[in-house]
DNA sequence: GACTACATGTAAGACGTTACATGATTTA
DNA sequence: TAAATCATGTAACGTCTTACATGTAGTC
């Protein structure tokens, strides 16, 4: 039986030692969100179905009067989870990005306006990203995905500003660029 | 009235030529699949509700006696596109990587393990976006979505590459890289 | 007393894929 | 004549976001 998409994240989370829903969607929103995000309305129903399932176990531990269900895999979770990180099936990847689909359509001097924004939008990111504690793990691959999710936003504001100065360079094409 | 995710796409298409529901599928699986999917399953019901808004026009063009509607813009329709085009609103993007994820869970030798598959993703990635021919439209944004495409995908497989070197030289972490 | 953080949850709707069904035309 | 291509479409299912609802505990 197949894990669904946020049964992976709350799997992995769960073994990280986050034991709440509310802190599972804490962490993934300063970390995996950028690659892999959950909410709230997959969250709580998706622990119930892993707990039906009986790869997740909660336990009622309400602090105070605040009801609270801590969350920690079954060995037959550990297994599903271990047997998801092992197999190489060709891993999925999808991206939806309205710059580069803006960028597709764009004519004349749009193209110029577009690629500044989309070059804006991986600045930002870079600023984003550097506002996150990298995990201090020592033996695990967490830091590295931020790592890399920075790197590729600094290549990225790179890249794009040089095409727009090759853009400027070349006055057969694009009106605005030899105005 | 906003325009769905698939509307942009599919008036785009239509805008750039394309006329059929059939034409504009294959052209989005050569090009924008990469950062901007759609199935038939999204853009048929979609050409019905843009023509019921006014957005497209579409004409019973049988070819023999193979049905057949082309579709074309609207004034409404142009206008509708440009203002997307135009619009200053902050450019959207989510990502779903299981690479990623799988790496964020990774630990000890598994680290090596996930870099490896990731790497050879992007590999595969380069050769997939080389084989398909650029657009040459002169004036257009769609050939450097495709350089775009390809240049990410290179640097990706070298900055990976380099992200194994690094831990394999790194004999206090991560046991299978000293063995 | 007000605000923030902790904590759980649901309902409605938007979005998207897959698999299926149908049939004509063209090419090997 | 078999296969590929052109062409249109739907139904079922899975996934995800948004907005809402509720209440406690700690802090300023």
């Amino acid at each position: 039986m197949e894990l669904s998409p946020t049964a992976r994240v709350i799997l992995g989370m769960i073994r990280m030692g986050k034991r709440t829903g509310y802190e599972i969607k804490q962490l993934v929103d300063v970390s995996t969100r950028f690659f892999w995000a959950a909410s709230y309305g997959q969250i709580y129903p998706e622990l119930r179905r892993l707990e039906e399932r009986g790869l997740i176990k909660g336990q009622h531990q309400p602090s105070g009067g605040r009801s609270r269900t801590e969350y920690s895999l079954t060995p037959a979770g550990e297994r599903a989870l271990q047997k998801w990180l092992d197999s190489d099936r060709e891993l999925t990847w999808e991206l939806r990005d309205e710059g580069l689909l803006k960028l597709f359509f764009s004519t004349g001097p749009e193209v110029a306006q577009t690629i500044q924004s989309i070059r804006a939008g991986h600045e930002r990111g870079v600023e984003r990203l550097r506002e996150i504690d990298p995990p201090t793990d020592p033996d695990c691959g967490a830091p590295i995905t931020l790592e890399f999710g920075i790197a590729f936003n600094e290549w990225a504001a790179q890249w794009w500003a040089d095409a727009e100065r090759r853009l400027a360079r070349s006055p057969d094409r694009h009106a605005a660029a030899g105005a």
